[in-house]
DNA sequence: ATTATCTATAGATCTATAGATAATGC
DNA sequence: ATTATCTATAGATCTATAGATAATGC
C-alpha cells in the first residue's frame, strides 16, 4: 500500500505490458480493469491514477501490442545473411505453430483485424502505420529480378500472412490449421525466393 | 401484441437475420438482446420465447452468417464459363470495394476471423466446415496444370483473399486499402490464371 | 506533507425472468 | 384456452469515483 514513485512507474508498466497480452487473447472488448489490476497484483480503485479512462489504457495497449510485434520482427531481420534467406526465415516464423499458439506475443495485426475494423481512429492510426512499415519491410526483402513492382508483392506477402495466420487460429481442426500454415508457407516462399 | 405462429416465424427469421448481420458488423460481443429486439420492432422481453439464450442466438447467428457468404460465393461459381474466368470474377467479387464497405452483408470467414479464434466450439465448428468449403471450391477452379497440387493453392488463395479484406478494412487510410486490394487481386490472378 | 494504493460504493448496462395483456384458433 | 408479445424488475457485471490508509521523501 502507497509506495515509491519507482514502484508506480513499475506498476504502470506492468499494466500495460499486462493489457498488451491481454488485448491480443481476448480483444478490445475483453479487457476488465478489475481483472487486469488483479493480475497485476493490485486492487481496481488504483486504476485511475495510472489512467485517465478504460479507453485511453485500451488505445496504449494496442499501440504497444503493434510495437512489440514490429520489434520480434525486425529482430529476425538484424542479420547479415541475404535478403532471401531472410524473407524464407520471416515467413517461417510468422506461420509457425509457436506463433500461432501464443496469442498474448503475438503479431496484433493478424491478433487484432477484426477488432480495429470496429475500433476508432485512435487503435486505427497506429495500426495504420503498422501495416505500412510491415509492407516497407516486405517490399525491400523481395527480389527485385522477375518482376518489379516489389510494393505490390509485399502487399500480397503481408495479406497472405495475416490471413493465413489468422485462419490457422480460427480453424478447430489441428490438422487443417497445420495444413493451413504449411501450404500458406510454401507458396509464398515458391513465389518470392 | 400477441399474434398468430406464422407471424412468430416470421418474427423467428427476422431476428436470426438481423442478428446475422449484426455479428458481422460488431462481433459475437456486439450482440445486444434489446437492441436487437428494437432494431427488429420487438421489445426484449420476448427473446427468450424465441431463443433458449444469448449464446444460443449468437451461435444460430454465426451459422446463418457463414452461409449467407457462402451462398453468395456459390451464386458468382454457378456459370457456363470457363474455370479461369470465373476464377477471375471470384477474386475481384471478394476484393471489391462493395465488399469491403458491406460488412453486414459480407462474407463471415473474414468478418469474424478474430472473433471466432475467441469463440467457443458452437462458432468454430460451424467456420471449420465454411473454411473447407471454399478451400475445395477455390481447389476445383485453379488449373491443374502449372503445379499439381490445387489444394495448396486453394488453401493459400484463401489466406491471401481473407488477409487482403481484412488489412484493407481495418487500415484508416483510403488509398493504402484501395492499394491493398488491388495488388492482392492481380497478384492473386496473376499466379493462379 | 504528499501520494500510491485500498476499500466501498454509486451508476450504467445487460441478461434473464415473472406476470400482465391482447391477439389467435379450436 | 392458448400463446406471442409487452411491462417491470431482479441480479450480475463493469466503469468510475470518493474517501481512507499507509507508505515515501523533503
Amino acid at each position: 500500500m502507497g509506495h515509491s514513485q519507482k514502484e508506480k512507474d513499475r506498476s504502470h508498466e506492468r499494466i500495460i505490458q499486462e493489457a498488451a497480452a491481454k488485448v491480443r487473447e481476448a480483444g478490445l472488448d475483453g479487457v476488465a480493469v478489475a481483472e487486469l489490476m488483479q493480475t497485476v497484483g493490485l486492487t481496481h480503485g488504483g486504476f485511475y491514477r495510472h489512467f485517465e479512462s478504460r479507453d485511453e489504457l485500451v488505445a496504449q495497449a494496442v499501440e504497444r501490442a503493434l510495437k512489440d510485434g514490429g520489434s520480434a520482427v525486425l529482430a529476425v531481420t538484424h542479420s547479415e545473411a541475404p535478403a532471401a534467406e531472410i524473407l524464407g526465415r520471416l515467413i517461417d516464423a510468422y506461420l509457425s505453430e509457436a506463433h500461432r499458439d501464443n496469442l498474448g506475443t503475438s503479431c496484433a495485426v493478424s491478433a487484432l483485424v477484426s477488432d480495429v475494423v470496429r475500433g476508432g481512429d485512435r487503435v486505427r492510426a497506429p495500426y495504420t502505420d503498422q501495416v505500412g512499415s510491415y509492407i516497407e519491410l516486405l517490399a525491400k526483402l523481395i527480389a527485385p529480378t522477375r518482376n518489379k513492382d516489389r510494393r505490390a508483392k509485399g502487399i500480397a506477402a503481408l495479406s497472405s500472412l495475416v490471413g493465413a495466420l489468422s485462419l490457422a487460429r480460427a480453424v478447430n481442426d489441428p490438422a487443417l490449421s497445420r495444413e493451413i500454415l504449411k501450404a500458406s508457407a510454401s507458396e509464398l516462399k515458391r513465389q518470392l525466393l
